[in-house]
DNA sequence: TGTACATCAGTGAACGCGCGTTCACTGATGTAC
DNA sequence: TGTACATCAGTGAACGCGCGTTCACTGATGTAC
């Protein structure tokens, strides 16, 4: 039993090593430098090798995604998670700069991710459920103003452009989930727009710049 | 002379024949695809020829580029060009819209200016004025509601975070055009997130989701 | 108008590179009796 | 506890591919006298 659980460890290591060096090769290079051959050569392993742990190449880009996904997630989290909850523009304020903090500390890997599609790639349902991590926690921060009242709906009208089962999913009355779906698109587009440069001769200061993003997009989701 | 002129028509035209083809084939394969080698051979002729109208792939590759960002302008611009002046709101729709179905029916090349920066390309000076054609345009909208009264550009305040003449450049009052940038964003924000599929499980109807957002972003700029 | 020369477009072979993936193999590590 | 066997990780060579770019070259097209 030890012995059979010491190889499935070393095996998960591994396996964790090669996705490590491949995000290394990634946040230098780009994705376009990312192959299987440079990871393996960076382990110091025959390329060949790495296809005990990863059927293809496919296959390593996509734990690469789902890592990114996670990571931007989880520091938009953790940095929401500390707020008083009925603080929500502060809470709003802090996931969403946090977001922003976390692309620009790894461009390829936003790219990666927010930028063009892969080509050739098809994003697998593994990546659905990370993906959508900032956006629900944009969405609870609403739902909680909702439930305390402190956040007005707005009149009652139908948004049937929505997924059906989306505002019920989110906990969110159907009127308001527009407008958040429309202040999720805006935050990665002002963020894209900065990190790919399309407002180089438009910003000046941008972080101050996307601190009144930030409050815009507050307003529309009608936080106090 | 007629016959140096023969020669210099039939150099612009052969350009202009390898850009299109390169053009062709960015459609359907993609920007990782596009390679001079392809493009040659598309054309029937030595992958050597090439060099003798661009001097490097990142040269077809700008041509492209300000192509891209040329055609997305002028798509806008004719879509909002017939309406008359004072119509501000129908303006906005119609050069948003324009965008949209542009990028929907060219995603490839939209995802070449939009999407990731290709790795190891920089943009040149010459893009730069193609790539502001529709902010540019939104802008124009603005500020001719500002001049007649039926823009109200609200309370007056510094925003320190946008370039020191973009204000003046752009013909609007500085309070406004934070959010004219916040709209720009926003609106290259929503179709990327649709093309780029992000917004796969979340909006059904793309279409009608696309109208409420160009709504809330021109009511975020003070359109009546 | 005709000829000698210069310019230019296009060719085809080559250089050197890196890629994803496959395959038969060698040892080492674990398992069953 | 010791041995025979099975499983697994990792190797190294190879396949076949396409890429950007260079270079010496051949003809054709223009130019100057």
């Amino acid at each position: 039993v030890t012995a059979a659980g010491a190889r499935a460890r070393v095996r998960a290591e591994l396996t964790r090593e090669i996705v490590e060096a491949a995000r290394r090769h990634l946040a230098t290079e780009g994705a376009a430098g990312l192959s299987l051959r440079a990871v393996a050569r960076e382990l110091g392993m025959a390329s060949s090798a790495v296809y005990r742990y990863f059927a293809s190449r496919d296959e390593l880009l996509t734990a690469l995604i789902v890592d990114a996904y996670d990571a931007i997630g989880a520091a938009a989290e953790a940095a929401e998670a500390p707020l008083a909850r009925d603080d929500l523009r502060g809470r709003w304020r802090a996931a969403c700069r946090a977001t922003r903090e976390w692309a620009l500390a790894h461009p390829h890997e936003y790219a990666l991710v927010y930028g063009s599609p892969v080509p050739g790639y098809a994003a697998p349902e593994a990546t659905i459920g990370p993906a959508a991590r900032v956006g629900v926690l944009l969405c609870r921060v609403l739902a909680d103003g909702v439930a305390t009242g402190t956040v007005d709906p707005g009149p009652e009208d139908v948004d049937g452009s929505l997924a059906p089962d989306l505002a019920e999913r989110l906990g969110l009355p159907p009127q308001l989930a527009g407008r958040a779906v429309l202040a999720w698109s805006s935050l990665f587009g002002a963020i894209s727009f900065e990190l790919f440069g399309h407002t180089h001769n438009v910003v000046a200061d941008h972080a101050a710049h996307f601190d009144q993003v930030v409050e815009r997009l507050a307003d529309l989701v009608r936080l106090p």
